[in-house]
RNA sequence: CCCAAGUCCGCUGAA
């Protein structure tokens, strides 16, 4: 088991669901096979994967599952915005924990809505520190800070994450004073908490406040180093971001992302063009930068060439190339595109982006009848 | 021993 388990992680992380069923069939063929602790990290490999049907296929191979496998399959389905499943399932979950709570919570505030949310959470019959500070979380993504900073008071054993939550939350909400008072005030600070406050400033613009913290941060970790890349080029600093991505001693994909937007904004396309060959792993992000870059300057067949490299399609790439044809009046392939079955989801701004694509285009019949197709409406 | 929370990069729209 301790010879399976580090690789099933690693397809997680790889997004590798060729390789992830084949281990799976290693493991069926093994002794191993009637193993619940591999047979849960094969549901939770599955969901991560985007594949609760065979996440709900290893679920149902076992007799009988423990809480953990009832747990992660809830994850599973919510992870892939199967919400209403999602509670199917915990409603059948016997002998539920605070986690499986949590679990259904945060399905919740991810995909549901925030009222039932909040039901849920005061009808828990146990909450920590998870479920508090999720809430917290989903108020400030809607912009709730003071909901969010009530549930902060209310919190009875606040811990780092949760003070690091507030730091966040008022630092998206656009107050940065606040932000760095509570910041001052935690009781203990660790890596993320440093990394919320550089990335706090680095959202305001002021450089040198940034780069003054960034000086006196008693640690770093990669995910510093991308903000702090991130802050040169959000204030278009293009030779300190590229100076400052050489002397990097650890980059990842997040690095390489971030130097890629650089070269686009800096308008060195060629540039861009040379870290796209040159990057040792590429994710969705660096497609959806690429397709973007290239349709804006007319080059929407480079951007579709870029789109047809893409190992799996996400909705925010398809979102970006759907922009790139309406940017280069081509309607047609907007539409093709946004019907195909290709892309597999569509959210608001895949529709407003059509939307607005037709009514450029001067076409009212056609606005109106997507307009009142749309799922939801912002 | 396996499950849930806070940090860095991408899409439409508002400013």
């Amino acid at each position: 088991a301790s010879y399976w388990a580090p690789l099933i992680q690693s397809c997680c992380t790889a997004r590798d669901l060729p390789r992830a069923r084949h281990i799976h069939a290693q493991i069926m063929l093994s002794d191993l096979k009637n193993n619940r602790m591999l047979a849960n990290l094969l549901v939770e490999m599955y969901g991560k994967l985007g594949s609760p049907v065979r996440a709900r296929a290893v679920f149902d191979t076992l007799n009988p599952p423990n809480i953990f496998s009832w747990n992660i399959l809830v994850a599973a389905y919510a992870h892939n915005g199967h919400v209403e499943e999602a509670k199917r399932v915990f409603d059948l979950t016997p002998h539920k924990t605070v986690v499986s709570w949590t679990t259904i919570l945060q399905a919740y505030t991810r995909h549901g809505n925030l009222e039932q949310a909040k039901i849920l959470f005061d009808s828990m019959p146990d909450r920590n520190a998870f479920s508090w500070t999720i809430m917290m979380a989903a108020y400030s993504e809607r912009g709730d800070l003071l909901n969010s900073k009530i549930l902060f008071d209310k919190m009875p054993r606040r811990n780092v994450v949760a003070w690091t939550a507030i730091v966040k939350v008022y630092a998206e909400n656009e107050h940065i004073p606040e932000a760095k008072e509570m910041y001052d005030t935690m009781p203990h600070r660790d890596m993320v908490s440093y990394n919320v406050m550089l990335s706090a400033y680095a959202g305001t613009g002021n450089l040198a406040q940034t780069e003054d913290l960034f000086e006196k941060m008693p640690e770093y970790d990669i995910v510093s180093f991308n903000t702090m890349l991130g802050a040169y080029v959000h204030e278009e600093r293009f030779a300190r971001a590229k100076s400052l991505f050489d002397r990097m001693l650890y980059r990842n994909v997040v690095s390489w992302n971030t130097l890629l937007r650089g070269f686009v904004q800096a308008g060195e396309i060629e540039q861009a063009a040379c870290a796209y060959e040159r990057m040792p792993e590429r994710t969705g992000v660096t497609f959806t930068i690429l397709i973007g870059a290239y349709a804006l300057l007319g080059y929407i067949k480079e951007s579709e060439k870029i789109f047809e490299q893409m190992p799996y399609l996400d909705t925010v790439s398809c979102n970006a190339m759907l922009v790139g044809f309406a940017q280069n009046s081509r309607l047609e392939q907007a539409l093709t595109l946004f019907h195909s079955t290709t892309m597999l989801e569509r959210n608001t701004a895949s529709w407003n982006t059509i939307l607005a694509a037709l009514a450029s285009h001067g076409n009212l019949e056609a606005t109106r009848n997507h307009f009142k197709t749309m799922p939801e409406k912002d």
